[in-house]
RNA sequence: GGGAGUUUAGCUCAGCUGGUUCAGAGCAUCUGCCUUACAAGCAGAGGGUCGGGGGUUCGAACCCCUCAACUCCCA
């Protein structure tokens, strides 16, 4: 047979692909099995496939994979979500490069602007999975805003309104300028700033002099309804009461003092502007200031600015500065560097604005689904790892309301209802709201009403996921699958979206479902370079995905992934790791290779098979027990790693090379049969990390017509036959020789001669096997010869193998290294009787661990005997 | 400003309730090998005062205190 030495990715994976897809094997419907589900963390429409994603993608298919060949149900549900802000973003502007706005064209032809771009871009990063062989149930692709999803929230939005946890209020909310929408406080992201300080001057009208006051936003001045000093600052006591006029405005303002200024920071004197802060906006409503909006929706300055009106507000405020300076009222400005609101989707600089906003009462949320939080804190929802538990009850604990409306088209409209005197209902429909209407004994017709313009947050939509995706909620919920397949049992995604997407499914799964959606979040890390930064495409240090699975294969890059992300730890990635992964598929495809290139001869299996065969079974056992373990504990790269070094180390560094026939000869039958058995087993362990390579392989095992596919087959489970333990003393000798070969300089091919003494029946077990990987021969008597430079003493567990030597030896080098043996055994025999003499020792310290130390004792004196006999015969 | 976490080999990380000869793994490095599956390979080796200091204990990488550095979250 002829199969290339290199394996080679891009020839099979697609086959591969598509065999399961057409075969179905991917898709999942209610039956007898019980169910695993997992739910995609919906990728944005405008996503496109970057290293992040991989990871996660990576971890949940390996989850699945695994879940299905396990026997359970496994349905992994992909889709996209409809995200507001960036999509609708993105058509403004390609839009604008045509020169048109959303104004010019209205509400309904702009949707079909935003629909037609996400046909066209929206399903891209789903395709892009499939590259890296992601074994999610295609037929139930989904979308945020397809319809029933889309009515399943507006349902969802009218029932919390009816309950009386959702309310339309006034209050100061986070202003997206450039999105021109307001955000949930969670999509405010601060930053550290460099900033300056300005200390302006603010003269006394009914008295003599001025306050200075220090602010880092000269350009809100306009918006400045007061001066506020601490009541105890005896700086500024005399002044309460009186009136300053503000720079270059002149409104005249009065001193009050409260207890939340800060003697400390700058002068102790804080200009009030509650329109534009708000810590302001609270001392205001305390001294029932007047608001002074300065600022337009857009972050231009309003005409109640009064200056410089019209002009953005990073432009105002330069210009600000500099008229203070030529009126003299700027005394100083120095650094100073504070946090700084920015849009986690626009990068716009946030402005506190008053707004009449749609929001969610969470403390009266949290009393209903006191769950919410508890479920997490008894582990009922286990995170891993457990440290996020803190955040997510810190922030439970100190929830605010949520607001969920956004000024945005591209979205779930909101079912509010007006009349043009600014009366509301919620309802459905237009007929229902009529009829809401006229239950409140306002009688009118469709003309008269108009619905609100704005959508729903988008969080809105997705905090339904693990329930809409099944169809289970809303006035035409089918709780058919949804029954089956809910809870769903793992979620992977980043601690990133624990507030925003974790914590909010939690609260949905309980109000809606009575129960949390998932027992397990598993928390994966973000994926950085090498220097620690976060990959993205303005640094353009990250690889494109897609060109990496090309050069390395999809099997290459996902163990590559794997390896370095302990849950919840920062992946460093580097092209090293994918390079390993790549490494590992060759090596297991030239395993494969091998094996397939041997001739059968009909002989019973050699001895050394046959010892081989023990140790590689144990080893199997140690490491189908040990994986299981490391995944219930999520603790995938671990596994993985166990599997590499099983792979490599035992089946084919030992394994192999043991029961390889000499050149020209032919394998026995069963050890080949046994051998190819075994290689299916460990393609089968190894599948739900690498599915391509080990489909590929386990087929061709099978010569292509398996009874099942082996993404359906069977997972390899522990032998109950196999619980005994591993000799290590044969691997040792085995590692010892060579170590001996190149520390002499010996060649490999010179087979040497050995013996160890009868008792040794560790060593006699694995004679053959010894024979065969040291190249040595076990000579069955002592050798006797006085003259110590024929041969050299090994020393292995407690028994002495002594290596015939054909050419002259360094013995003042042997002696030295015997020397340091001693002197290292009679120091450690030393501390532990120093240990066992300790009468607080033997008191306190658990017997067995007593027990132990005495044995370390005994072999240790053993030992130590044997290396001054040693010494002895060399004189 | 408040809170959480991290610090173990050159790099990335394991190390469970303090006790096996416990200081580990992979990668990287170094040495010797193109040995008929694989140089994307084989056989070996070296490398750490467990961040610093103090304490508790018969015994500390592990518990306590303190200092330092880094990271994240919240305001």
């Amino acid at each position: 047979m002829n199969i290339h030495s290199i394996y080679k990715p891009s020839e099979i994976e697609d086959k591969w692909y598509q065999y399961w897809m057409s075969n179905k094997y991917f898709s999942s419907s209610p039956d007898t099995r019980e169910a695993y589900t997992v739910l995609i963390p919906p990728p944005n429409v405008t996503g496109l496939l970057h290293m992040g994603h991989m990871l996660n993608i990576t971890i949940q298919d390996v989850l699945v994979r695994r879940a299905r060949m396990l026997g359970y149900n496994a349905c992994w549900v992909p889709g996209t979500d409809h995200a507001s802000i960036a999509t609708e973003a993105k058509v403004v502007k390609l839009l604008a490069d045509k020169g048109i706005s959303k104004s010019m064209i209205g509400r309904d032809e702009f949707l079909t602007h935003a629909w037609s771009w996400k046909e066209k871009y929206g399903g891209i990063i789903l395709e892009q999975l499939k590259k890296l062989g992601a074994s999610c149930d295609w037929d139930r692709t989904r979308f945020t805003m397809e319809p029933s999803l889309y009515e399943a929230v507006i349902d969802v939005f009218i029932d919390l309104y009816d309950k009386g946890l959702i309310y339309r209020g006034t209050k100061m909310v986070n202003w997206d300028p450039i999105g021109q929408t307001t955000l949930s406080d969670e999509e405010v992201v601060f930053k550290e700033v460099a900033d300056q300080l300005y200390y302006v001057r603010y003269t006394g009208v009914d008295f003599d002099g001025e306050l200075i006051v220090a602010t880092t936003r000269p350009e809100t001045i306009a918006g400045d309804v007061a001066v506020c000093v601490h009541p105890q600052d005896i700086r500024y006591k005399k002044f309460i009461g009186k009136k300053v006029r503000v720079p270059l405005i002149g409104r005249e303002v009065e001193i009050i003092a409260d207890e939340y200024i800060d003697k400390e920071f700058g002068t102790g004197v804080l200009k009030v502007t509650p329109a534009h802060d708000m810590n302001d906006y609270n001392i205001g409503l305390r001294f029932n200031l007047p608001v002074i909006d300065t600022l337009n929706a857009d972050g231009s300055i309003s005409n109640e600015g009064k200056l410089f009106i019209g002009e953005d507000r990073f432009v105002a405020k330069r210009k600000w500065i500099v008229q203070l300076k030529q009126q003299g009222l700027l005394v100083k400005q120095e650094n100073h560097s504070h946090n700084v609101g920015f849009s986690e989707r626009t990068d716009a600089v946030i402005e506190p604005r008053i707004s009449t906003q749609w929001f969610m009462d969470m403390q009266k949320f949290m009393k209903r689904n006191p769950e919410v939080l508890s479920s997490v804190l008894s582990d009922e929802v286990r995170f891993h790892p457990p440290k996020f538990k803190n955040a997510y009850r810190y922030w439970i604990e100190n929830i605010k309301d949520w607001n969920i409306s956004r000024q945005l088209w591209w979205g779930h409209r909101i079912p509010a209802w007006y009349n043009q005197q600014g009366d509301c209902v919620v309802a459905k429909t237009i007929h229902q709201a009529i009829q809401k209407f006229a239950e409140k004994g306002i009688h009118l017709e469709a003309k008269d009403l108009e619905q609100d313009s704005d959508v729903l947050d988008t969080w809105f939509s997705s905090w339904l996921w693990p329930i809409s995706v099944f169809d289970g909620i809303g006035e035409n919920a089918n709780t058919k699958e949804l029954d089956y397949y809910y809870p769903s049992n793992d979620l992977v995604t980043g601690p990133d979206i624990m507030f925003f997407w974790v914590a909010r499914m939690i609260m949905s799964g309980y109000e809606y479902k009575g129960k949390a959606p998932f027992s397990n979040v598993y928390f994966t890390g973000i994926v950085r370079d090498k220097q620690r930064r976060k990959m993205s495409k303005s640094l353009g240090n990250s690889p494109d995905p897609l060109e990496l699975i090309q050069k390395f294969g999809a099997d290459g890059v996902r163990m590559g992934m794997l390896l370095c992300s302990p849950a919840g730890n920062e992946i460093l990635f580097d092209e090293s790791q994918v390079e390993q992964g790549r490494n590992f598929c060759n090596k297991i495809w030239n395993a494969f290779r091998l094996i397939q290139g041997w001739t059968i001869v009909e002989e019973p299996p050699t001895e050394a098979s046959i010892q081989a065969l023990e140790y590689f079974e144990i080893r199997l056992h140690t490491v189908l027990v040990e994986n299981e373990k490391l995944f219930s504990e999520f603790r995938l790269s671990e596994a993985l790693m166990s599997l590499y070094k099983l792979i490599w180390d035992d089946f084919c560094a030992i394994y192999l090379e043991a029961i390889k026939p000499h050149f020209g000869l032919g394998i026995e039958r069963q050890t080949l049969e046994k051998t190819q058995s075994l290689l299916k087993t460990l393609m089968g362990m190894l599948h739900p990390y690498m599915p391509f390579i080990t489909e590929e392989i386990y087929q061709a095992l099978h010569k292509g017509a398996p009874l099942n596919a082996l993404i359906v087959s069977d997972y390899p489970q522990p032998s109950k036959t196999h619980e005994q333990t591993l000799a290590l003393e044969p691997m040792q000798l085995i590692s010892e020789i060579r170590n001996l070969r190149n520390a002499k300089g010996f060649s490999p091919k010179e087979t040497l001669k050995i013996y160890f003494p009868q008792d040794a029946w560790v060593l006699h077990k694995k004679a053959a096997l010894i024979e065969k990987l040291a190249n040595v021969v076990i000579q069955q008597s002592a050798i006797h010869d006085d003259d110590s430079s024929k041969f050299l003493v090994l020393l292995i567990g407690k028994f002495e193998v002594s290596v015939v030597i054909q050419h002259s030896i360094d013995l003042d080098k042997q002696k030295s290294e015997l020397l340091k043996g001693k002197a290292y055994f009679t120091g450690f025999i030393t501390s532990v009787s120093i240990k066992l003499g300790n009468e607080k020792f033997l008191q306190n310290a658990n017997p067995a661990v007593v027990k132990i130390e005495k044995k370390k004792l005994k072999d240790a004196q053993d030992k130590l005997q044997i290396i001054e006999k040693q010494l002895i015969k060399m004189g």
